[in-house]
RNA sequence: CGGGGUGUAGCGUAGCCUGGUAGCGCGCCUGCUUUGGGAGCAGGAUGUCGGGAGUUCAAAUCUCUCCACCCCGACCA
């Protein structure tokens, strides 16, 4: 491609909407535009990347088996209604009506029309297995979008779902398909971690993310350097402490706390560590009806360790706690007659309920609110100065240092940007929407499913961040929107610079390199600003300078500098560097 | 949705408190010069000051209201 026959729309000063580096260098890069909020359009040089990144997943799925169909983006309602996912998705799905008042929505994923299509296209377990891919545009109406195109409304996706006649089937193309991801993301160059995951809204049982590794990811990881454990904290076991709880040595008492409402203050004025303190953390379930107060939710006090984190999902998957909620200020007023700040599980009406973490029940001699304002308790004990909880459970986010679920070693954590996720649906979609076949025996059976996703326009995002310095971008050779970029210094006034940078671009392009020729007659310091911002990952400047001793400059993205290389060389050595 | 913030030329911004001719840098256009790290000089174009309503002789500036966008929390590829 030549410059001057191309549009790069870059610019010296990114716009203020942007804080996240990969987000500021795809606007000033002029890879995207923004439309509206989570609505981008991908620029040519923007869109030669997505594209990159597409071919790369479509040819590990073709690889894999999988065959690839499109589906209408928009779907009727009736179908959502099958599943009970009209509203369950609720206002993050985009509806919208026809001229005769049907609703339809822009699809925010496919498992419904895909169903469909199985339960009337297939009909015998010979035509099983089967694995159906696409790669399209999706529509999600996010509470928040943001960080660029890593969080749209409006992204590309590449959707997979497979058809089996039983678990067995479904475990091998769920093995398939996370080698496939993982063949994907090494290919593109990213560093990437597959970590167990929670189903989320998809549902079903055994899933696995695929995350591309980076500080500003949305997630944080939790993965044993000593076996291949790996899993998002959401998910994260925390295990019991092996430990038994010590007896007690301390009589309780109360301490003056007068500002101190966090455990760090506390612990510090007490001057004792954070791991002797425990946090109370005030629910309320609106499902369960409090017994002794008329239409009041049931109330519960959560115990964790002061320096460990609630974790939400652990505790929604309790018992009568799947639509739990913080309580308010007023509730917790009304249950422990004491404000935020100083609640405690020590003499609390038998009405509420209190549930310990693992680490909790086993601490004794600790330090909790009071439930009396300005007022904390030390060398609290269970058993003698409160009864034993109503329930020990795991309900906080493991931390840097736990054991390992598997027993081998100790956590570490890091963050990641979750790019892929893997699904074993099992018989969700196709029992609710009766999609079935016939066996070998001539019996109807519900089909197993699987399906798979991968954030297509979100990796390009993930990889800007994963890799970019103070010039720019750093784009991972399988996705550069060129591979290589030739940079003649005065090529209108040069007629050697000219014909030297002609022939060399059109011998790289009969070697099938992706090759930029900047001909616009650009400064030099415009043409290396570009390049790098965009980030090209090979330079070659061609200069009056060098010509003379038949050399030109060769500067990988992430060299320091710039090397001689010989001109009867150069084809032989790019071709070679780039591949 | 809750909390915080911002809207002035394509981008980045000053002016707003204390009402009185809308300014700067980058970019863009023309010409000349320049050509190894986002050039220099000269000339030029571009503004519903987010929209609406109000107060006032007079509103970018004060008031009300609506809208858009960004950042922090709960959702997800």
């Amino acid at each position: 491609m030549r410059a001057s026959q191309f549009f790069i729309a870059t610019q010296k000063e990114a716009p203020q909407e942007a804080e996240l580096p990969s987000h500021r260098l795809m606007l000033r890069a002029g890879l995207i535009k923004r439309l509206g909020s989570g609505l981008y359009s991908w620029m040519p040089l923007g869109l030669r990347v997505l594209r990159k990144v597409e071919a790369i997943v479509r040819d590990e799925m073709n690889k894999a088996g999988a065959l690839e169909l499109l589906m209408p983006a928009v779907q009727p309602k009736e179908l959502w209604e099958e599943t009970g996912r009209w509203a369950v998705f609720g206002p993050q799905m985009l509806k919208i009506t026809d001229r005769h008042e049907r609703s339809f929505c822009f699809g925010p994923t496919h498992e419904e029309v895909i169903t469909d299509i199985a339960r009337k296209e297939i009909r015998s377990y010979k035509q099983l297995p089967l694995n159906f891919y696409q790669i399209q545009t999706k529509f999600r109406d996010e509470i928040r979008p943001r960080f660029g195109v890593m969080r749209a409304r409006e992204f590309m996706m590449k959707d997979a779902y497979s058809f089996h006649t039983d678990l067995a089937s479904l475990e091998q193309t769920y093995q398939a398909m996370y080698q496939s991801y993982s063949n994907v993301f090494t290919r593109l160059g990213l560093k990437f971690r597959a970590v167990r995951a929670d189903t989320g809204a998809i549902g079903g049982d055994g899933s696995h993310e695929f995350h591309v590794l980076a500080d500003s990811g949305e997630d944080a990881l939790a993965y044993c350097p000593d076996s291949d454990y790996a899993a998002n904290v959401e998910l994260a076991e925390a295990l019991p402490p092996k430990q038994p709880r010590a007896a007690a040595t301390e009589t309780m008492r109360e301490v003056d706390t007068p500002k101190q409402t966090a455990c760090e203050d506390v612990a510090a004025l007490l001057e004792i560590g954070i791991e002797r303190t425990v946090k109370a953390i005030a629910l309320v379930a609106p499902s369960q009806a409090a017994p002794d107060q008329e239409g009041q939710p049931q109330f519960y006090l959560l115990l964790l360790r002061g320096d460990h984190n609630l974790n939400e999902i652990k505790v929604a998957k309790l018992d009568g706690l799947a639509d739990f909620r913080f309580a308010r200020e007023d509730e917790i007023r009304a249950n422990l007659n004491c404000p935020p700040g100083f609640i405690g599980p020590v003499g609390v009406a038998s009405t509420v309920k209190v549930i310990a973490d693992h680490t909790v029940a086993a601490m004794s001699d600790f330090v909790c609110g009071a439930n009396k304002p300005k007022f904390h308790l030390a060398g609290v004990n269970f058993g003698r100065d409160l009864p034993e909880p109503l329930l020990v459970a795991d309900i906080r986010n493991v931390i840097t240092g736990d054991a390992s679920p598997d027993g081998k070693g100790a956590l570490e954590l890091c963050r990641g940007i979750e790019v892929g996720h893997i699904f074993q649906l099992r018989t969700k979609y196709a029992q609710a929407m009766n999609a079935t076949y016939l066996d070998e025996t001539g019996q109807s059976k519900v089909m197993e499913m699987g399906c798979y996703g991968i954030g297509v326009s979100r990796i390009v995002g993930a990889a800007i961040e994963q890799g970019n310095d103070a010039r720019g971008i750093i784009f991972p050779a399988a996705m550069a929107p060129f591979q290589v970029a030739i940079a003649p210094i005065g090529m209108d006034k040069s007629e050697a610079v000219k014909e030297a940078a002609l022939k060399l671009y059109a011998e790289l392009q009969a070697a099938g390199i992706d090759v930029l020729l900047d001909d616009r007659g650009e400064r030099p310091g415009v043409m290396f600003a570009e390049m790098e911002l965009i980030g090209i990952p090979h330079r070659i400047v061609i200069g009056d300078r060098g010509l003379k001793e038949n050399q030109v400059e060769y500067q990988a993205r992430t060299d320091t500098e710039a090397k001689s290389v010989s001109l009867i060389d150069i084809v032989d050595f790019i071709t070679k560097a780039a591949c």
